[in-house]
Order: structure tokens, then sequence, then C-alpha cells
DNA sequence: GCTTCCAGTGGGAGCGCTCCCAAAGCGCAC
DNA sequence: GTGCGCTTTGGGAGCGCTCCCACTGGAAGC
């Protein structure tokens, strides 16, 4: 290209200008839009090749009234939350729904004072074509402002409360009750808990579904024992556990960074899994295959849930009304139970 | 607010209107700018108030040419490689820093064709005001993407090959010869690597570090055996060491994930970890208290990265010139070595 | 008293695109 | 030859904001 290429950006005018053409017949051509002519959509292509014009987002957004963004929202009581690969995987998923609808992924941590503010502006602002929200506890503002923003907004996992109109789930009651179920299979009888936060949903539903298999196996089944979904609250859990339940025969960890946690403590109070102590996770991200021994947990189609939120976000952004979703999990036994 | 609040949103000549201002007046106001008497100033906030007024950033962009947003690009080879929990942590850093600069994050992930179609693009119609890119090969197309966007870039961790003008990266070479003189400290003298891949400068980097200190010990070093930073490859390399090198009775591993790899193989293979094979890792992450017994690593600043990253965007975005940066690394000792 | 200066103000021209709509061109049935 | 209906075309009015600039009037300086 011998053009003197200009610092500037060449616009829509310059290239209709180049093609003999409107502005008009131009956007169309772009567009790719009917009503134009095969000449002119060549001699348009032709221009766009020379001039090396890329249209501007902006400028469409403005034009459109779409940003060409769907944002991720992660809530949460400190950023660090983030860190969980969990949401790693979500955005796997998401990314790639996406890329297929052309949309771009904005992420917004949203644990953070600074971080909801932000939210709240692009909620309030229009900055994004609709949202996906992750990780709400009880009470949680997000839940307010998600009831006033101006846009789509689908659930990943659901909020504390009354189900939202649009989410995606997994199936944590019936992924924890199988979790139980198969510690029961295998003979255990002081079957405890270690539950996540039960100011969220999930954790909250895997504690029902822990107790409802219990219950149904005519248990009794252990009160909340609450973790954070960390290996250290895991760990702290387990020794807790051990002191007050030195007979406990079988724990369900309600996600397994907190059943490596327990693993550990276990094997530092001398005793051996899943010969004394089977323990059965949930998640099945990279850490249960870490795990010493490899962790028995439910799985959770991580990726899944992600790309399943960002066609639905998708489907709401096109005027549809898709409806809520809640995927599978299953049991993957490995030697920890 | 009894306002009919119609569907639409208020914009800024509305605001005006109410507060019996000119457009300029209440834009400035708004914006905080001098020439605004305090009368007005207040009378456009009471108007902005009463009519729930949010400005439209897309308008905000297009006049200004500035989109308040910055991308995080993720490489690699397939999308996977963002399940790694090292981005998470950069981002949980990028993110704040962000905030503090009122822009908005966008996440690529360059590993699929479709992203990568995506993020030319990006980088092509100033989608961002700015981009981080990390996790490049040697000769990744983002490479060249790169020199032809149109705004500034910020590499995370240098790509192979000639220095990028502004990078922030972490001191491989100098963690990975901490870690190895660490393995020969404790007298182990057949000392062998599991390289990360070595198409990435981080791979590369980490190997010299280790071929440094070993020769500086007298040792000789053992040829690059590569592993493509994952559990999974960690324990195949451990496997053919075992099998080529019965005696090692030390490895450096350049990443936590194939360090965590080599543990189970070693235990597999009814070897004690350290007594038999002491082993280092490389990152610091979650996995390395998780692992058993706890790795000893070398800690990066990871979230410091992500910040300083984003900080030096900022940076070249506000139109200042930041020199590159390298965070030191720092051994962590644990159990493992 | 006069100029000089400057805070304060509002008009208006963009930013680069989309899209409505009126007008033009053309084939075809009558 | 006329009228109808179709595709193709381009003019122009936005989308909602910023920012330049010309203008006003009162305070300060001589």
């Amino acid at each position: 290209m011998a053009e003197a290429a200009p610092r500037r950006h060449p616009t829509l005018d310059e290239v209709a200008e180049r093609a003999g053409v409107s502005r008009s017949v131009a956007s169309r051509a772009l567009n790719n839009a009917p009503h134009v002519s095969r000449a002119k959509r060549e001699a348009v292509e032709r221009a766009v090749r020379q001039l090396g014009y890329v249209p501007n987002p902006t400028a469409r957004a403005l034009a459109t009234r779409q940003t060409g963004a769907a944002a991720l929202i992660v809530s949460g009581e400190d950023p660090s939350i983030f860190a969980d690969p969990f949401f790693a995987r979500v955005i796997v998923g998401a990314s790639a729904a996406l890329d297929e609808a052309d949309l771009h992924l904005m992420l917004c941590l949203a644990a953070s004072d600074r971080g909801r503010k932000r939210v709240e502006e692009l909620l309030r602002s229009r900055g994004a074509d609709g949202v996906m929200l992750m990780a709400l506890r009880e009470d949680d503002p997000l839940t307010r402002m998600a009831d006033e923003a101006q846009m789509p907004v689908v659930f990943g996992g659901r909020p504390v409360g009354p189900a939202p109109r649009w989410y995606v789930d997994v199936d944590n009651v019936g992924g924890a009750r199988e979790a139980t179920e198969h510690l029961v299979s295998l003979g255990r009888r002081r079957v405890a808990v270690i539950c996540g936060r039960l100011d969220t949903e999930a954790g909250r539903a895997r504690y029902r579904g822990y107790r409802d298999a219990m219950l149904g196996a005519g248990l009794d089944p252990f009160p909340p024992l609450e973790g954070d979904f960390t290996e250290r609250s895991g760990a702290a859990a387990m020794t807790a556990l051990l002191a007050e339940h030195p007979d406990v025969d079988g724990v369900f960890a309600a996600k397994d960074n907190m059943a490596a946690g327990a693993l550990r403590t276990v094997r530092e109070a001398g005793r051996r899994v899943p010969a004394d102590v089977a323990v059965v996770g949930f998640d099945d991200l990279t850490v249960a295959r870490i795990a010493d021994p490899p962790l028995t947990t439910v799985h959770q189609p991580v990726e899944a849930l992600g790309r399943e939120m960002a066609r639905m976000l998708v489907a709401l952004v096109n005027g549809q009304d898709p409806t809520p979703l809640v995927l599978p999990t299953r049991l993957t036994v490995r030697a920890s139970a």
C-alpha cells in the first residue's frame, strides 16, 4: 500500500467518495444489506481495501444504540473470590459463545466498593447490551441494581431468594445428594458436611442435598459447618469436626478447595483417606486431580455454564425470551471415597 | 420520584433545559470543568437528580475519541490456557488498577481462530484505548497485530525475540536460578529440570536460570525436558525422567502445576519427596499449598504484575512514556525441598 | 474615565455511523 | 403509451455528547 496512510482512520464518507457512491450505499454494502448493485458493492469493497478502512465501533454503537459488548459481573465480599479457577472456566465458555455472536466480553469485579460503584454506572448507563451476574450473596446490593438495570440480565447460579426470570444454574441439590449417597453406599454412617457460605444459594442448596440424602438413608444429618469455599476454611472446618466428632467416617465438602483442606487436616491428624475418613468434594476442577488422594467429587459443567449464560444473554439481546436452565452434575469417583 | 420515567434515557439537552442552562454549561458542570457559576452548577446537579440522568458513554466516547476501556488479551494455543489460575490473579490486579483510572476491562481470549480474528478487529478499529498482551508464543500472530495496532500496547511477560517498548515481566531467570541454587544447597547433585514451553520467553528464561545455577555450581545441567505448564505434562515428564535418570535427586519444575504432576509421579513410583527427590516449583499459586507435600516454589507477584501492567497502560493512554518493569521473584520454602 | 482581562455563557459544528424516505430508473402488463 | 411496482440511489436527519469560539458584563488596572 503506497498510500500516505495518514494517522487518522479513514471514514465511511471517504470510502464512499473513493468508490464513487453515497455514504448510504457504502454503509449498506459494508453491512451486507440488500439494495446495492453488484458493481457498487464491489467498488465499495475495493475502496475499503485500498484505504484500509475499519468501521468505527463507537459511532456504530451510537447510531444503533447497541454497544456490542456483554458484561460478566462477579460479586463477592472481596476481589480474591475471583482467584477461584471456577470463574476462569466460566469465562472460557462464555467467551466462546460471545465470540460467535460478535459481542465483546467486559469483565467487572464487583467485590469492592469501587468495583460496585462502577458496575452500577455500567448498569445505569447502558454501557453494555446485557450482563451476566455471578456469585451473589444474600441481600447483595447487585440484586437491586440488576432489577433497575436498563438491559437484559442473566444470572449464573440462582441468587438467594426468589428465582430471577433468566438464569443458568447447575443441579447443586442433586449433586450434593449424589455425593452423600455415595458415601453412604460405601458404608459410612457418620457423614459430616462442610458447607459453602450459607449466604449463597449454592451453599444452601448443597447443604439441602446433603440433608435430603442423609434423611433418606435414615441417618442423622450433621448441622451445617460453614466454610467459605477456600482450602484454608476447609482445613479449619475439618479440624473442628475431628475435635467434636472423632468418629466421623465420611465428609462431603461443598467445594474441592475445602475438600483439599479437609484432606490435609485428616492427614495431619494421622488418619487415612479414604480408609478412616472418606471425602467427597464438589466442582471437579484441577485441584481435584492434584489432591492426594485424588478427589472423588461432583463434576459440574463449568464451561457449559458460561456458554449457556452467554447464549441466553444473546437470545435476550435479540429480543427472544429463553427459558431458565439447570445443568446436570455427576459424581466422579476417584480415590478419596 | 413521581416522574413518568419514560423508557428513554434523558439526554444532556433535557437536563440543560430543566436546569435553565445551555447544553455547554450542563456538560461542564457534569465534568467538573471550570467556568460554571455555583448557582448553575447546583441547578444542573438538581436536574440530574430529578431526571435520573446518566451520561451516555457511547456518545461521550464518540466525541472524545476515547472508549473508556482497556483490553486484556490472552493468546495461547487453545482457550483452555486461560484455565490457569495465573490469569485470574493477573486480572484481579489489573481490574483494581483500571477501576482507579475509570477504565473498563475487556477480556479477549485470542487462543482460537475466531478469538484472534476478533482481537485483530479490536486492534484495528480502536475498540479500546489500549491493550495488555499476555502468553505470546514464538511467531505469535499477535506480535504483528500489536505492531500495527493503533493504540498503546503493554506486554505482560516479554515475548520471544526483541523486547517490546513497554512491558511488565517477572524475574524468571533470577527465580529459576534461586530455585536451582536452593536444591543444590540442599546437597542435591543430579538436579533435573522440567521446562515450560520453550516457545515462550518465560519457558526459556526459566531454563536459562536453571542452567546458569547448575553451571555456577559446577554441575551438569540436564537438557531441557519440555512440558506445557500443565499437571499432566509434569507427570509425564517426571515419568520420562525417572526412566532415564533413576538417580535424579532434585527437580526444578518451571510451574507449580507441573511440579504437582511430578510429585504425583514420584509418589506413584514409590519414592519419597523430599527425601529421595526434592522438588521446587514456580508460581506459588493455591496449588502449591494444596500439593502433598506443600511445594517449595518461586513466588511471583502475580496480582502486582496485573496491577503494574494496567498502570503502565493508563500512563500510556495519558500520553506519558513509562519505563518497562521487571518484578522480583522470591523463593518460598515449604516441605517439598 | 477608559481600556484590559477574564469568569461565565450559549451557539454551533462536529465525532462517524445508521436509517428513513423521497426520488430516480427500469421492466412489464395493460 | 401509460401506469404500476420493483430495485437502486443518495440526501439528510439524527444518535448524545464535547469543545471551540464569539460574546457578555463586571472587576481590576491605569
